[in-house]
DNA sequence: GATTATGGATAGCGGCACTTTCCGCTGTCC
DNA sequence: GGACAGCGGAAAGTGCCGCTATCCATAATC
């Protein structure tokens, strides 16, 4: 297959497959002579995961670019390559250490305590909770964080669906594959089937029971995002 | 207040201040005179709000603008505003649309339907389920898609901790802003907890009976993230 | 043999989130 | 009352990011 089929095939333009080719996210095709290269599926499917972790994953091309170089390092250990796939998920925060993102550390670590997860509270998920919560109630909205324990019983069983489906895997590339793409578009997913639920919830309270619910009439109208 | 107290307040250089004054996210200051204007804590508040959207939402500006805009007119319903909020969340993707699509959007509908959600299917969170479940197959990740049901069973109780959540809310403006904070700080909030039961669940498998779990070497180390 | 595609290299572009610079005025401290 | 940092406002500049355009010599295709 020549770069013209490739670009057809995956809907990328050719100078797009050209750039990702010179910042390493994608091999070179084998040459067969000086102006001349094949490409086959292995390229094609890189390409559209590519796509996939930028457009729908929000993933920057540089953090793609070490996700794809530690998937394909055998030496890599996997949890590795998990590490670096978590870590450029969300971009690097660091803002002003301060007592409120100890506090929500803290709180972090009590929550993995109460619910007897095995997870580093200071790893890159760890620290990321912190700042949502810090992030929350600097906004004002410190009571979305009672919430905490509501979210982490959900989280549960969605981790247990990934871990079964990821579980399935046999050879190492497609594992660790498969866990980079359920992690980042998993995500949107989630993302997605809450607002669905959202609307949902919204129409059965406020909607078909006739008399409005506990919000009363301010929260008339919390629908329609399906 | 002065900009720079407000500036030393929200930790937002004063610069900055200035330009989202300039591009309307943030309302000037009131003139005490030619050159000299006041800001009040309503001002820190949205200031505050805005770095929450920004920084840990990964909302765009322009998104963040408009969601504002939205949060104070009171002529516009609230489900206007969360339309607006919910369509920006996610970039306008926009890819040919193509039969594989359509199938997808077809998938929505029917888990819409075996869930007896009461949603809208083709609005902006069912469209951009369908496109990401289009994404994970060209990435050649359609077992994925398998997990749907257990993701959307995970997602209404998250739902409805965020609608009882937003229920709490009396005046107009603050559960507008409630809704959207908890729509976009509550994802930001799910994806770091799920990260973490990620390395939970993959610990319990992995890690702690001994023996390898299902997928046996292969997966070792499926832990670290947290 | 004309047209089109290709690999490779370099330069340019448009969007975004600021940042810098400048101006003339003001509040504040000594 | 004089020095001086801070202020509001406007305009131009910056740095990064994800491409896109242009050019060249060569190769494939009709």
């Amino acid at each position: 297959m020549r770069i013209g089929e490739l670009s057809n095939r995956s809907g990328v333009p050719v100078p797009t497959i050209k750039f990702y080719v010179r910042e390493g996210l994608l091999p070179a095709g084998q040459l067969t002579s000086p102006n001349q290269a094949s490409y086959d599926s292995g390229h094609e499917r890189r390409l559209r995961l590519i796509r996939a972790l930028l457009d729908v994953g929000g993933l920057s091309l540089a953090a793609i670019g070490e996700v794809l170089r530690a998937i394909e390092d055998p030496a890599q250990p996997v949890h590795e390559v998990l590490g670096v796939a978590a870590k450029r998920l969300t971009p690097p925060q660091r803002d002003e250490p301060g007592p409120e993102l100890e506090d929500a550390r803290e709180e972090v670590a009590e929550l993995l305590e109460r619910r007897g997860w095995r997870a580093e509270a200071h790893g890159p998920a760890g620290e990321s909770l912190a700042e949502v919560i810090v992030a929350l109630r600097r906004a004002g909205h410190g009571g979305f964080v009672e919430l905490l324990d509501d979210y982490a019983a959900a989280a549960e069983p969605v981790a247990r669906a990934d871990l079964d489906y990821v579980g399935r895997r046999v050879a190492r590339e497609d594992l660790v594959e498969s866990v980079v793409v359920g992690t980042v578009l998993g995500e949107a997913m989630f993302g997605a089937l809450r607002r669905l639920a959202h609307a949902d919830a919204s129409a059965r309270v406020y909607d078909g029971d006739g008399a409005g619910g506990p919000g009363g009439d301010a929260a008339e109208g919390y629908v329609g995002q399906g």
